[in-house]
DNA sequence: TTGTAGGCGTTATCAA
DNA sequence: TTGATAACGCCTACAA
């Protein structure tokens, strides 16, 4: 009677449940059941005797029986417009750190920024029926459909990049403005007088307050706005920069950061946290390049990534 | 007896059931369900109330309890290294879109090529009961146990970038050598002779398979080998090279179709497939730029891959 | 410490 | 065309 023979045998049947573990090991369910979970005090012999047809079995919970009796699947939905897109991956693998750590998964969706997409890939994981939703924006704003369901949610829910003055929700977002105002500062202290722009699309909120902080931080610094000097990229632009020589000077986004704020606070929700919904600022981190004339490092965020950078300041001569 | 302030009272309250819907509406669960999933004729009467009660109670499916009654989760599992290396984020797409497509959705996980994690990421996905399980390997090669896992799985199984000589699996890889072959094939025909290479780690059979593909077409060719012109980087350079003056000729990989044949092979297998395990080489784009003399455009691939690169060959003068 | 039985929200079988 | 009712595999009072 070679186990591997009848294990052959079993190979293409339906995997074993806890009836057929408690059956082998002559018990019942409910022991099974806490041994598997370490939970009420087994005695020693059916301890034994359960955790040797559990391997002889190959028993593997049920996690879709157990997420429909506990009412909690463990998993996270994450909504990211284009995980082509080189922003999201590492805002992606910032949530996939948090959850991991809590003992969450991710089931991810890619929206295009297109809202119908949008829209149904929030239903779906509603039907799925995720602990919490992580909903990444990059260009197109809410829909009003789509407020409504937010608010009426009774989901934890956490926006990321993005929010809007109402709303009374969670979101974890970056601090664009300071970020290119305290740019343009450094710069301006280290003696640049050109000081130019490179951004995403204005029409994007992120880029405008961006925009803005650079604008502001010129006037506070009073030097001249020169249009010429600002470039209306697309994000693809970014990964280009860190080899112009000289390098530019520019302000990295805290991806990861982001994502495993996000990831965090929605697992705090999650677990129960009723506390008045929080808009957490994360502020940028300054890398200063060659562009500015010397080597000088300000962290202010213990940011993980340092791979790609988000353009921001640029300075030229 | 506003329905609004009926929702409000229900909002925190639990998701209607499908009992609740056959309540409301004077039917049977089995009414409900032919109605929900439009199966089996219901009378038109009936229709109408199930229908208005559906909305009236914002009823949306269980899935997690459908999964279960079903034995199908509509999930699968896929695995990478890591999301957040540059190769990764098109392949995850490519996968989704075709996910997608046929109604499923993708359950991330990073392995960071470590082989405990990735033991432990299949075993989860096995316990959510997903699918299938997309498995995408960059460095490390399969372990012992692993190839046990594989072996025995019952769940379909479809390896990316990866296989070995003895596996009975799908997998979906790269035809790296040829790839690296024809690139340098093609320079030589355009007079080149100084051709050099610039690669991913050679301790990754990848990367060994694209340097002997250059190798042996240098010798057919009767053209020099010189170690000077190999480069071993890493892979983040690759998001370099698109704007290297003159532009360096290189070899992508087709990413996106990476990802979604392997889907598409995967959901063929859930959907019964139980014909011959199939290995499917997938072709590279030779992307000629300025580096080889002039600009010409050979497509060997409807890869929809086309933002970053997998640099490969290049021609020195 | 261990067992029994009901519930979680669907689908599916078999009658009516 | 509809309606009961038993799975699906797990958790969890409540009993023993």
């Amino acid at each position: 009677m070679s186990a591997s023979k009848k294990d052959g045998r079993l190979k293409s049947a339906k995997a074993a449940s806890i009836y057929d573990v408690a059956r082998e090991s002559g018990v019942s369910v409910f022991t099974v059941s806490a041994v598997v979970n370490k939970k009420s005090h087994v005695g020693k012999k059916l301890l034994e005797r359960v955790e040797s047809a559990i391997q002889k079995l190959n028993y593997r919970p049920n996690l879709i029986a157990r997420s429909l009796a506990k009412q909690r699947t463990h998993t996270i939905g994450m909504i990211v417009p284009d995980i082509a897109n080189p922003f999201f991956p590492m805002v992606v693998r910032g949530a996939e750190d948090a959850a991991q750590k809590h003992g969450y998964n991710l089931l991810l969706c890619n929206s295009d920024d297109n809202l119908d997409k949008e829209e149904s890939a929030v239903e779906l994981l509603l039907s799925k029926r995720v602990d919490g939703i992580l909903l990444t924006k990059a260009a197109e704003d809410f829909r009003p459909a789509m407020r409504q369901m937010i608010k009426e949610m009774n989901v934890p829910f956490v926006l990321v990049m993005r929010t809007y003055p109402k709303l009374t929700k969670d979101a974890v977002i970056t601090d664009d403005y300071q970020g290119a105002y305290e740019a343009v500062c450094h710069l301006a202290r280290a003696g640049r007088r050109r000081i130019g722009l490179i951004s995403g699309p204005l029409k994007i909120s992120n880029a405008k307050a961006r925009w803005q902080g650079f604008h502001d931080a010129l006037k506070a610094k009073d030097l001249p706005y020169d249009p010429e000097l600002v470039v209306e990229g697309d994000y693809r632009i970014e990964s280009w920069l860190g080899i112009f020589r000289p390098r530019l000077t520019t302000v990295e986004l805290p991806k990861h950061q982001l994502g495993s704020e996000a990831a965090e606070l929605l697992i705090q929700r999650i677990a129960g946290d009723r506390s008045k919904a929080v808009v957490r600022k994360l502020q940028p981190e300054l890398r200063v390049r060659e562009s500015c004339g010397f080597a000088l490092h300000v962290s202010r965020t213990q940011s993980h990534d340092s791979s790609v950078s988000e353009p921001l300041v640029r300075a030229g001569r």
